[in-house]
DNA sequence: CTGGGGTCCT
DNA sequence: AGGACCC
Protein backbone atom coordinates (compact mmCIF):
# COMPACT_ATOMS: atom_id res chain seq x y z
CA UNK A 1 0.00 0.00 0.00
CA UNK A 2 1.05 3.48 -0.76
CA UNK A 3 1.93 5.34 2.78
CA UNK A 4 3.48 8.33 0.89
CA UNK A 5 1.01 11.20 2.34
CA UNK A 6 0.92 12.94 5.35
CA UNK A 7 -2.43 14.23 6.47
CA UNK A 8 -3.85 16.25 9.70
CA UNK A 9 -7.81 16.46 9.61
CA UNK A 10 -8.44 19.52 12.66
CA UNK A 11 -11.64 19.84 13.71
CA UNK A 12 -12.58 22.61 16.42
CA UNK A 13 -14.50 21.74 19.39
CA UNK A 14 -18.41 22.47 19.71
CA UNK A 15 -16.78 25.47 17.40
CA UNK A 16 -20.13 27.69 17.69
CA UNK A 17 -19.81 27.30 21.43
CA UNK A 18 -16.67 28.12 21.47
CA UNK A 19 -17.27 31.48 19.09
CA UNK A 20 -20.04 32.48 21.58
CA UNK A 21 -17.69 32.27 24.51
CA UNK A 22 -15.32 34.09 23.16
CA UNK A 23 -17.59 36.71 22.10
CA UNK A 24 -19.24 36.76 25.31
CA UNK A 25 -16.74 35.16 28.33
CA UNK A 26 -19.44 34.80 31.18
CA UNK A 27 -20.66 31.62 28.95
CA UNK A 28 -17.94 29.85 30.18
CA UNK A 29 -18.80 28.83 33.02
CA UNK A 30 -22.19 27.93 32.09
CA UNK A 31 -24.03 25.41 30.42
CA UNK A 32 -24.21 26.95 26.97
CA UNK A 33 -26.40 25.56 24.21
CA UNK A 34 -26.59 27.40 20.41
CA UNK A 35 -29.93 27.43 19.61
CA UNK A 36 -30.95 27.55 15.83
CA UNK A 37 -35.27 27.33 16.22
CA UNK A 38 -36.18 24.99 17.96
CA UNK A 39 -33.08 22.92 18.40
CA UNK A 40 -29.62 23.17 20.18
CA UNK A 41 -27.48 22.51 17.46
CA UNK A 42 -24.12 22.28 19.28
CA UNK A 43 -23.23 23.12 22.88
CA UNK A 44 -19.94 23.28 25.33
CA UNK A 45 -18.42 20.55 27.26
CA UNK A 46 -20.66 21.84 30.61
CA UNK A 47 -24.05 21.24 28.82
CA UNK A 48 -22.70 17.69 27.48
CA UNK A 49 -21.99 16.83 30.79
CA UNK A 50 -25.96 17.15 31.22
CA UNK A 51 -26.49 14.83 28.86
CA UNK A 52 -27.17 17.57 25.87
CA UNK A 53 -26.21 15.89 22.55
CA UNK A 54 -26.26 17.47 18.62
CA UNK A 55 -29.34 18.69 17.40
CA UNK A 56 -31.44 17.91 20.21
CA UNK A 57 -34.57 19.08 20.57
CA UNK A 58 -35.00 22.10 22.77
CA UNK A 59 -37.69 21.05 25.57
CA UNK A 60 -35.70 17.69 25.55
CA UNK A 61 -32.86 19.79 26.31
CA UNK A 62 -34.31 21.94 28.92
CA UNK A 63 -35.52 19.00 30.68
CA UNK A 64 -32.19 17.56 30.93
CA UNK A 65 -30.63 20.79 31.91
CA UNK A 66 -33.57 23.05 33.33
CA UNK A 67 -30.24 25.74 33.96
CA UNK A 68 -28.85 25.43 30.24
CA UNK A 69 -28.22 28.98 28.75
CA UNK A 70 -29.90 29.07 24.59
CA UNK A 71 -27.74 31.48 22.20
CA UNK A 72 -29.49 31.81 18.99
CA UNK A 73 -27.10 30.94 15.95
CA UNK A 74 -29.52 31.04 13.30
CA UNK A 75 -26.96 33.58 11.22
CA UNK A 76 -23.49 31.66 11.00
CA UNK A 77 -21.75 35.60 9.94
CA UNK A 78 -19.80 35.28 13.21
CA UNK A 79 -18.87 31.91 12.98
CA UNK A 80 -18.03 31.83 9.35
CA UNK A 81 -15.75 34.54 10.18
CA UNK A 82 -14.04 32.79 12.88
CA UNK A 83 -14.05 30.37 10.36
CA UNK A 84 -12.14 31.35 7.30
CA UNK A 85 -9.67 33.10 9.72
CA UNK A 86 -8.57 29.69 11.08
CA UNK A 87 -8.09 28.03 7.61
CA UNK A 88 -5.66 31.31 6.76
CA UNK A 89 -3.73 30.24 10.29
CA UNK A 90 -3.23 26.83 8.31
CA UNK A 91 -2.39 27.70 4.86
CA UNK A 92 0.49 29.18 6.15
CA UNK A 93 1.51 25.62 6.54
CA UNK A 94 0.65 24.60 3.36
CA UNK A 95 -1.52 25.45 0.60
CA UNK A 96 -3.16 22.28 0.51
CA UNK A 97 -5.84 23.23 3.18
CA UNK A 98 -9.66 21.71 2.38
CA UNK A 99 -12.36 22.80 4.09
CA UNK A 100 -15.04 20.58 5.47
CA UNK A 101 -18.28 22.72 6.36
CA UNK A 102 -17.14 25.59 9.28
CA UNK A 103 -15.06 24.13 11.84
CA UNK A 104 -13.06 20.96 9.46
CA UNK A 105 -10.13 21.38 7.79
CA UNK A 106 -7.51 18.68 5.93
CA UNK A 107 -3.65 19.67 5.49
CA UNK A 108 -1.57 17.80 3.22
CA UNK A 109 1.60 18.35 4.79
CA UNK A 110 3.75 15.81 3.09
CA UNK A 111 6.20 18.33 2.05
CA UNK A 112 6.37 19.88 5.26
CA UNK A 113 7.30 16.78 7.04
CA UNK A 114 9.60 15.62 3.94
CA UNK A 115 11.31 19.02 5.00
CA UNK A 116 11.59 18.38 8.57
CA UNK A 117 12.89 14.93 7.71
CA UNK A 118 15.54 15.85 5.64
CA UNK A 119 16.56 18.46 8.93
CA UNK A 120 16.58 15.27 10.75
CA UNK A 121 14.55 16.93 13.62
CA UNK A 122 13.62 15.19 16.57
CA UNK A 123 11.24 12.32 16.64
CA UNK A 124 8.82 12.70 19.68
CA UNK A 125 5.57 11.45 19.82
CA UNK A 126 3.00 13.81 20.78
CA UNK A 127 -0.53 13.09 21.90
CA UNK A 128 -2.57 10.33 21.60
CA UNK A 129 -2.17 6.81 19.47
CA UNK A 130 -4.73 4.88 18.24
CA UNK A 131 -3.92 0.93 18.03
CA UNK A 132 -0.47 -0.93 19.01
CA UNK A 133 2.86 0.09 17.46
CA UNK A 134 4.48 -3.07 18.12
CA UNK A 135 4.41 -4.27 14.45
CA UNK A 136 5.52 -0.96 12.22
CA UNK A 137 5.76 -0.63 8.89
CA UNK A 138 9.07 -0.18 6.78
CA UNK A 139 8.18 2.19 4.24
CA UNK A 140 9.04 5.52 6.34
CA UNK A 141 5.61 6.23 7.36
CA UNK A 142 5.82 5.99 11.36
CA UNK A 143 8.94 8.20 11.03
CA UNK A 144 7.20 11.27 8.90
CA UNK A 145 3.31 10.49 11.22
CA UNK A 146 5.57 10.99 14.12
CA UNK A 147 6.67 14.33 12.89
CA UNK A 148 3.55 15.25 11.56
CA UNK A 149 2.33 14.67 15.27
CA UNK A 150 4.33 17.80 16.95
CA UNK A 151 3.19 19.78 13.34
CA UNK A 152 -0.74 18.53 14.89
CA UNK A 153 0.29 20.50 18.39
CA UNK A 154 2.16 23.18 16.46
CA UNK A 155 -1.07 24.37 15.10
CA UNK A 156 -3.22 23.79 17.28
CA UNK A 157 -1.04 26.04 19.44
CA UNK A 158 -0.83 28.73 17.09
CA UNK A 159 -4.93 28.16 16.41
CA UNK A 160 -5.46 28.69 20.23
CA UNK A 161 -2.96 31.20 20.60
CA UNK A 162 -4.12 33.30 17.77
CA UNK A 163 -7.77 32.84 18.10
CA UNK A 164 -8.38 31.43 21.77
CA UNK A 165 -9.95 28.27 19.87
CA UNK A 166 -9.25 24.75 21.26
CA UNK A 167 -9.16 21.77 18.48
CA UNK A 168 -8.92 18.41 17.51
CA UNK A 169 -6.57 16.60 15.23
CA UNK A 170 -6.21 13.31 13.73
CA UNK A 171 -2.55 12.33 11.85
CA UNK A 172 -2.72 9.20 9.17
CA UNK A 173 -1.76 8.52 5.71
CA UNK A 174 -5.22 9.82 4.41
CA UNK A 175 -8.32 11.75 5.08
CA UNK A 176 -10.47 9.27 5.99
CA UNK A 177 -8.00 7.74 8.88
CA UNK A 178 -7.17 11.25 9.83
CA UNK A 179 -10.58 12.30 10.58
CA UNK A 180 -11.90 9.02 12.59
CA UNK A 181 -8.73 9.03 14.70
CA UNK A 182 -9.02 12.64 15.33
CA UNK A 183 -12.53 12.07 16.70
CA UNK A 184 -11.00 9.36 19.10
CA UNK A 185 -9.77 11.57 21.81
CA UNK A 186 -12.04 14.86 22.36
CA UNK A 187 -11.44 17.65 22.68
CA UNK A 188 -9.13 19.43 22.87
CA UNK A 189 -6.42 16.60 22.07
CA UNK A 190 -5.18 14.75 19.46
CA UNK A 191 -4.67 11.09 17.77
CA UNK A 192 -2.34 9.49 15.34
CA UNK A 193 -3.01 6.57 13.77
CA UNK A 194 0.00 4.20 11.57
CA UNK A 195 -1.07 2.36 8.74
CA UNK A 196 -1.26 -1.17 10.34
CA UNK A 197 -4.17 0.01 12.92
CA UNK A 198 -6.03 1.02 9.86
CA UNK A 199 -8.68 -1.43 10.23
CA UNK A 200 -8.54 -1.78 13.18
CA UNK A 201 -9.90 1.93 13.81
CA UNK A 202 -12.59 1.47 11.01
CA UNK A 203 -14.32 -1.67 13.02
CA UNK A 204 -14.16 0.53 16.20
CA UNK A 205 -17.47 2.43 14.75
CA UNK A 206 -20.12 1.37 14.72
CA UNK A 207 -21.98 1.07 11.35
CA UNK A 208 -21.06 1.70 8.00
CA UNK A 209 -22.89 4.92 7.60
CA UNK A 210 -20.22 5.92 10.70
CA UNK A 211 -17.30 6.06 7.87
CA UNK A 212 -17.09 9.45 6.18
CA UNK A 213 -18.65 9.01 3.06
CA UNK A 214 -21.22 6.53 3.33
CA UNK A 215 -24.27 8.36 4.15
CA UNK A 216 -28.10 7.08 4.81
CA UNK A 217 -28.59 6.09 1.37
CA UNK A 218 -25.66 4.55 0.60
CA UNK A 219 -26.50 1.99 4.12
CA UNK A 220 -30.22 1.94 2.74
CA UNK A 221 -28.44 0.14 -0.35
CA UNK A 222 -26.50 -1.95 1.88
CA UNK A 223 -28.68 -3.08 3.74
CA UNK A 224 -30.99 -4.16 0.74
CA UNK A 225 -27.92 -6.56 -0.03
CA UNK A 226 -27.60 -8.30 3.27
CA UNK A 227 -24.82 -5.86 4.55
CA UNK A 228 -25.31 -4.29 7.79
CA UNK A 229 -22.13 -3.83 9.67
CA UNK A 230 -18.86 -2.51 9.09
CA UNK A 231 -16.77 -6.67 9.05
CA UNK A 232 -19.78 -7.05 5.86
CA UNK A 233 -19.25 -4.87 4.11
CA UNK A 234 -15.22 -5.35 4.00
CA UNK A 235 -15.74 -8.87 2.88
CA UNK A 236 -18.78 -8.64 0.93
CA UNK A 237 -18.46 -10.01 -2.72
CA UNK A 238 -17.35 -6.92 -4.93
CA UNK A 239 -19.60 -8.31 -7.55
CA UNK A 240 -22.39 -8.31 -5.43
CA UNK A 241 -21.85 -5.07 -4.60
CA UNK A 242 -21.47 -3.60 -8.24
CA UNK A 243 -24.60 -5.12 -8.93
CA UNK A 244 -26.49 -2.20 -6.52
CA UNK A 245 -24.23 0.56 -6.86
CA UNK A 246 -22.04 0.30 -10.26
CA UNK A 247 -18.40 -0.21 -10.18
CA UNK A 248 -17.23 2.89 -9.41
CA UNK A 249 -18.80 3.61 -6.25
CA UNK A 250 -18.61 -0.03 -5.01
CA UNK A 251 -14.99 -0.08 -5.73
CA UNK A 252 -15.13 3.36 -3.68
CA UNK A 253 -17.24 2.14 -0.46
CA UNK A 254 -15.52 -1.18 -0.47
CA UNK A 255 -11.75 0.47 -0.28
CA UNK A 256 -13.43 3.04 2.26
CA UNK A 257 -14.70 0.29 4.43
CA UNK A 258 -10.80 -0.77 4.23
CA UNK A 259 -9.56 2.37 5.42
CA UNK A 260 -8.41 3.22 1.99
CA UNK A 261 -8.81 6.63 0.51
CA UNK A 262 -7.06 7.77 -2.10
CA UNK A 263 -8.29 10.99 -2.89
CA UNK A 264 -6.41 14.43 -2.12
CA UNK A 265 -6.83 16.91 -0.34
CA UNK A 266 -8.71 19.37 -2.35
CA UNK A 267 -7.40 23.33 -1.42
CA UNK A 268 -10.87 24.87 -1.52
CA UNK A 269 -11.00 28.61 -3.03
CA UNK A 270 -13.67 31.05 -2.49
CA UNK A 271 -17.03 29.24 -1.95
CA UNK A 272 -18.98 28.47 -5.08
CA UNK A 273 -22.43 29.63 -3.66
CA UNK A 274 -23.59 31.92 -0.99
CA UNK A 275 -26.76 31.27 0.46
CA UNK A 276 -29.10 32.18 3.16
CA UNK A 277 -32.28 30.17 4.27
CA UNK A 278 -34.87 30.26 6.72
CA UNK A 279 -37.28 27.16 7.96
CA UNK A 280 -40.30 28.78 9.18
CA UNK A 281 -44.01 27.38 11.05
CA UNK A 282 -45.81 27.83 7.60
CA UNK A 283 -45.80 30.77 4.85
CA UNK A 284 -49.40 30.45 3.10
CA UNK A 285 -49.45 34.45 1.95
CA UNK A 286 -47.47 35.97 -0.90
CA UNK A 287 -46.98 39.31 0.97
CA UNK A 288 -45.52 36.94 3.88
CA UNK A 289 -42.92 35.25 1.00
CA UNK A 290 -42.03 38.78 -0.46
CA UNK A 291 -41.44 40.20 3.20
CA UNK A 292 -39.04 36.71 4.65
CA UNK A 293 -37.59 37.24 0.70
CA UNK A 294 -36.51 41.12 1.49
CA UNK A 295 -35.18 39.98 4.48
CA UNK A 296 -33.09 37.00 2.97
CA UNK A 297 -32.07 39.23 0.06
CA UNK A 298 -30.97 42.45 1.79
CA UNK A 299 -28.72 39.88 4.35
CA UNK A 300 -27.27 37.88 1.39
CA UNK A 301 -26.53 41.24 -0.65
CA UNK A 302 -24.40 42.38 2.37
CA UNK A 303 -22.89 39.08 2.06
CA UNK A 304 -22.08 38.88 -1.47
CA UNK A 305 -20.54 42.31 -0.92
CA UNK A 306 -17.84 41.12 1.98
CA UNK A 307 -17.12 38.22 -0.60
CA UNK A 308 -16.01 40.69 -2.99
CA UNK A 309 -17.30 39.07 -6.74
CA UNK A 310 -20.44 39.46 -8.39
CA UNK A 311 -22.68 36.70 -9.18
CA UNK A 312 -24.36 35.48 -12.01
CA UNK A 313 -26.85 33.41 -11.03
CA UNK A 314 -29.60 33.18 -8.51
CA UNK A 315 -31.78 30.51 -6.95
CA UNK A 316 -34.65 30.32 -5.02
CA UNK A 317 -35.52 27.65 -2.68
CA UNK A 318 -38.98 26.41 -1.44
CA UNK A 319 -40.06 23.47 0.99
CA UNK A 320 -43.28 23.24 0.84
CA UNK A 321 -45.04 21.85 4.25
CA UNK A 322 -44.82 17.80 3.68
CA UNK A 323 -46.93 15.64 6.24
CA UNK A 324 -44.60 12.82 5.28
CA UNK A 325 -41.22 12.42 7.34
CA UNK A 326 -39.78 14.05 3.97
CA UNK A 327 -37.64 16.38 5.21
CA UNK A 328 -35.35 17.01 2.48
CA UNK A 329 -37.70 17.92 -0.02
CA UNK A 330 -37.03 21.36 -1.22
CA UNK A 331 -37.89 22.39 -4.70
CA UNK A 332 -35.15 25.13 -6.92
CA UNK A 333 -35.60 27.27 -9.51
CA UNK A 334 -32.65 29.33 -10.99
CA UNK A 335 -31.52 32.35 -13.61
CA UNK A 336 -29.32 34.32 -14.60
CA UNK A 337 -29.19 37.60 -13.63
CA UNK A 338 -27.21 40.82 -15.27
CA UNK A 339 -23.94 41.74 -12.74
CA UNK A 340 -24.96 45.09 -13.60
CA UNK A 341 -27.74 45.12 -11.01
CA UNK A 342 -25.50 45.02 -8.05
CA UNK A 343 -23.63 48.14 -9.51
CA UNK A 344 -23.82 50.12 -5.99
CA UNK A 345 -24.81 53.11 -8.40
CA UNK A 346 -27.61 50.91 -9.40
CA UNK A 347 -30.97 52.44 -8.55
CA UNK A 348 -33.04 50.35 -6.66
CA UNK A 349 -31.23 47.28 -7.03
CA UNK A 350 -33.32 45.05 -4.30
CA UNK A 351 -36.35 46.13 -5.83
CA UNK A 352 -34.73 44.90 -9.26
CA UNK A 353 -33.63 41.53 -8.01
CA UNK A 354 -37.11 41.01 -6.20
CA UNK A 355 -38.43 40.90 -8.92
CA UNK A 356 -36.69 38.50 -10.55
CA UNK A 357 -37.07 35.97 -7.33
CA UNK A 358 -40.54 36.57 -7.25
CA UNK A 359 -40.89 35.70 -11.16
CA UNK A 360 -38.77 32.18 -10.17
CA UNK A 361 -41.15 32.15 -7.01
CA UNK A 362 -44.15 31.93 -9.29
CA UNK A 363 -42.27 29.27 -10.88
CA UNK A 364 -43.08 26.91 -8.50
CA UNK A 365 -45.53 27.81 -6.21
CA UNK A 366 -49.03 28.82 -8.02
CA UNK A 367 -50.34 31.48 -5.92
CA UNK A 368 -54.02 31.17 -6.79
CA UNK A 369 -54.30 27.90 -5.56
CA UNK A 370 -53.27 27.10 -1.31
CA UNK A 371 -49.89 26.75 -0.55
CA UNK A 372 -47.87 25.65 2.92
CA UNK A 373 -44.44 27.16 2.92
CA UNK A 374 -41.90 25.93 5.44
CA UNK A 375 -38.73 27.52 4.26
CA UNK A 376 -37.44 29.75 2.02
CA UNK A 377 -33.72 30.28 1.01
CA UNK A 378 -32.14 32.35 -1.82
CA UNK A 379 -28.74 31.84 -2.89
CA UNK A 380 -25.99 32.91 -5.18
CA UNK A 381 -23.52 31.61 -7.72
CA UNK A 382 -21.63 31.62 -10.26
CA UNK A 383 -19.76 34.41 -9.88
CA UNK A 384 -17.33 36.46 -11.43
CA UNK A 385 -13.67 37.32 -10.57
CA UNK A 386 -13.32 39.65 -8.16
CA UNK A 387 -12.07 42.92 -10.09
CA UNK A 388 -8.57 44.03 -9.63
CA UNK A 389 -7.70 47.81 -10.35
CA UNK A 390 -3.96 45.94 -11.67
CA UNK A 391 -3.02 46.96 -15.51
CA UNK A 392 -2.69 43.15 -15.52
CA UNK A 393 -6.38 42.13 -14.80
CA UNK A 394 -7.46 44.89 -16.75
CA UNK A 395 -5.75 43.39 -19.49
CA UNK A 396 -7.27 39.70 -18.60
CA UNK A 397 -10.84 40.80 -18.27
CA UNK A 398 -10.01 42.19 -22.47
CA UNK A 399 -9.45 38.74 -23.17
CA UNK A 400 -12.16 37.27 -21.25
CA UNK A 401 -14.62 39.77 -23.32
CA UNK A 402 -12.50 37.79 -26.39
CA UNK A 403 -13.27 34.57 -25.40
CA UNK A 404 -16.68 34.79 -24.53
CA UNK A 405 -17.16 36.58 -28.01
CA UNK A 406 -15.58 33.92 -30.08
CA UNK A 407 -17.47 31.05 -28.03
CA UNK A 408 -20.90 33.16 -28.55
CA UNK A 409 -19.72 33.41 -32.16
CA UNK A 410 -18.86 29.45 -32.93
CA UNK A 411 -22.06 28.61 -30.89
CA UNK A 412 -24.39 30.84 -32.35
CA UNK A 413 -26.50 32.92 -29.86
CA UNK A 414 -25.99 30.51 -26.90
CA UNK A 415 -24.94 31.10 -23.38
CA UNK A 416 -21.58 32.16 -23.25
CA UNK A 417 -20.86 29.99 -20.20
CA UNK A 418 -21.90 26.59 -21.10
CA UNK A 419 -21.53 26.36 -24.85
CA UNK A 420 -23.23 22.91 -24.87
CA UNK A 421 -23.67 21.93 -28.51
CA UNK A 422 -27.43 20.55 -28.15
CA UNK A 423 -30.00 23.80 -28.71
CA UNK A 424 -32.71 21.56 -26.87
CA UNK A 425 -31.33 21.66 -23.50
CA UNK A 426 -31.07 26.16 -24.06
CA UNK A 427 -34.78 26.29 -22.71
CA UNK A 428 -35.05 30.06 -21.63
CA UNK A 429 -34.53 30.30 -17.81
CA UNK A 430 -36.49 33.44 -16.89
CA UNK A 431 -38.97 32.53 -18.50
CA UNK A 432 -41.75 35.93 -18.45
CA UNK A 433 -39.00 38.13 -16.51
CA UNK A 434 -40.06 41.79 -17.11
CA UNK A 435 -35.93 42.14 -16.62
CA UNK A 436 -34.37 40.13 -19.51
CA UNK A 437 -31.72 37.97 -18.88
CA UNK A 438 -28.35 37.71 -20.69
CA UNK A 439 -29.39 34.63 -22.22
CA UNK A 440 -32.68 36.11 -22.85
CA UNK A 441 -30.59 38.77 -25.14
CA UNK A 442 -28.81 36.48 -27.09
CA UNK A 443 -31.91 34.52 -27.82
CA UNK A 444 -34.41 37.37 -28.84
CA UNK A 445 -32.00 40.69 -29.99
CA UNK A 446 -30.00 39.22 -33.08
CA UNK A 447 -27.69 41.90 -33.51
CA UNK A 448 -23.93 42.06 -33.89
CA UNK A 449 -21.87 40.81 -30.77
CA UNK A 450 -20.73 43.82 -29.84
CA UNK A 451 -23.71 45.05 -29.31
CA UNK A 452 -24.87 42.10 -27.24
CA UNK A 453 -22.20 42.57 -25.00
CA UNK A 454 -22.79 45.94 -24.82
CA UNK A 455 -26.79 45.16 -23.29
CA UNK A 456 -25.27 42.76 -21.09
CA UNK A 457 -23.18 44.85 -19.18
CA UNK A 458 -25.72 47.91 -20.02
CA UNK A 459 -24.08 51.35 -19.66
CA UNK A 460 -20.09 50.33 -20.85
CA UNK A 461 -18.88 51.94 -23.76
CA UNK A 462 -16.50 49.42 -24.84
CA UNK A 463 -15.61 46.21 -23.02
CA UNK A 464 -12.22 47.66 -22.37
CA UNK A 465 -14.13 50.20 -20.42
CA UNK A 466 -15.64 48.25 -18.45
CA UNK A 467 -16.20 49.92 -14.87
CA UNK A 468 -15.85 46.45 -13.28
CA UNK A 469 -14.64 47.72 -10.02
CA UNK A 470 -18.12 49.57 -9.35
CA UNK A 471 -19.95 46.54 -9.45
CA UNK A 472 -18.81 45.83 -5.79
CA UNK A 473 -17.10 48.67 -4.02
CA UNK A 474 -19.76 50.07 -1.48
CA UNK A 475 -18.48 53.31 -0.11
CA UNK A 476 -17.56 52.99 3.71
CA UNK A 477 -19.40 55.01 6.75
CA UNK A 478 -18.24 55.60 9.86
CA UNK A 479 -21.39 53.73 12.02
CA UNK A 480 -23.35 55.52 14.19
CA UNK A 481 -22.63 53.64 17.48
CA UNK A 482 -18.65 53.89 16.89
CA UNK A 483 -16.29 56.79 17.35
CA UNK A 484 -15.83 58.62 14.63
CA UNK A 485 -12.27 60.12 16.01
CA UNK A 486 -10.96 56.80 16.47
CA UNK A 487 -12.80 55.64 13.15
CA UNK A 488 -10.85 58.14 10.98
CA UNK A 489 -7.69 56.84 12.37
CA UNK A 490 -8.16 52.64 11.47
CA UNK A 491 -6.88 51.03 8.39
CA UNK A 492 -9.23 50.78 4.94
CA UNK A 493 -9.47 47.19 6.01
CA UNK A 494 -10.71 47.59 9.40
CA UNK A 495 -13.08 50.89 8.23
CA UNK A 496 -14.73 48.88 5.83
CA UNK A 497 -15.32 45.50 8.63
CA UNK A 498 -16.98 48.06 10.84
CA UNK A 499 -19.41 49.16 8.35
CA UNK A 500 -20.28 46.14 6.74
CA UNK A 501 -20.53 44.72 10.42
CA UNK A 502 -23.31 47.45 11.23
CA UNK A 503 -25.07 46.74 7.82
CA UNK A 504 -25.39 43.19 8.97
CA UNK A 505 -26.64 44.05 12.67
CA UNK A 506 -29.04 46.60 10.79
CA UNK A 507 -30.19 43.79 8.51
CA UNK A 508 -30.16 41.16 11.32
CA UNK A 509 -32.68 43.27 13.54
CA UNK A 510 -35.02 44.06 10.87
CA UNK A 511 -34.75 39.64 10.49
CA UNK A 512 -35.72 39.26 14.03
CA UNK A 513 -37.58 42.24 15.26
CA UNK A 514 -40.86 40.51 13.99
CA UNK A 515 -40.39 36.71 15.11
CA UNK A 516 -38.78 36.71 18.24
CA UNK A 517 -36.82 38.48 20.86
CA UNK A 518 -33.10 38.49 19.82
CA UNK A 519 -29.91 39.09 22.74
CA UNK A 520 -28.01 42.00 21.09
CA UNK A 521 -24.67 40.15 19.65
CA UNK A 522 -21.64 42.13 20.76
CA UNK A 523 -18.95 42.06 17.95
CA UNK A 524 -15.23 41.82 19.17
CA UNK A 525 -14.14 44.04 17.19
CA UNK A 526 -16.48 47.06 17.03
CA UNK A 527 -16.38 45.87 20.90
CA UNK A 528 -12.90 48.82 20.87
CA UNK A 529 -14.60 51.43 19.12
CA UNK A 530 -17.65 51.84 20.27
CA UNK A 531 -18.01 54.97 22.92
CA UNK A 532 -18.74 54.19 26.80
CA UNK A 533 -21.66 56.49 27.28
C1' DC B 1 -41.88 19.97 18.02
C1' DT B 2 -35.66 18.69 12.94
C1' DG B 3 -30.48 24.18 11.59
C1' DG B 4 -28.32 26.70 8.21
C1' DG B 5 -25.35 26.13 5.73
C1' DG B 6 -21.95 23.97 1.99
C1' DT B 7 -19.76 20.36 -1.83
C1' DC B 8 -19.97 17.56 -6.02
C1' DC B 9 -22.37 14.26 -9.22
C1' DT B 10 -26.17 12.81 -12.24
C1' DA C 1 -33.27 20.55 -10.92
C1' DG C 2 -32.51 17.17 -7.90
C1' DG C 3 -29.95 14.18 -5.01
C1' DA C 4 -26.11 12.37 -2.69
C1' DC C 5 -22.69 13.59 0.69
C1' DC C 6 -20.49 16.62 4.65
C1' DC C 7 -20.61 19.71 8.98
Amino acid sequence: MDHSRTIIHIDLDCFYAQVEMNKNPSLRTVPLGIQQKNIVVTSNYTAREFGIKKCMLIPEAKKLCPSLVLVNGEDLHDYRQTSYKVTNLLQKYTPLVERLGLDENYLDVTTLINEKLNQKSDLKLVGNVFGDTSDKCECGCTERLIIATTVAQEIRDVIKSELNLTSCAGIAHNKLLAKIAGARHKPNQQTVVFPNSALELILSLNAPNDIPGIGRALFEQLKCIGVETIEELQNVDLKRLETVLGQDKAKLVHELSLGIDKSGVKPTGKPQSIGLEDSCRSISVETEVKIKLEQLLNRLLLLVEEDGRVPKTIKLTVRKFNKDNKMSHRETRQCNVNPSIFSSSQPNKEAKIMTTIMHLFNRIIDVKKPYHITLLGLSFTKFQEPPKNTLASFLRKDLEVQSVLSIENQNGVEDAESPVPSTSKLAPTEGESPTPSPKKLKLTNLVSKKRCFEDYYEDCESPSKLKVADLCLDSVSCPPDADKEVFKELPKEVQKELWEDYKRRRASEMNFCSSQVKKTKPNTLLNYFIRNN
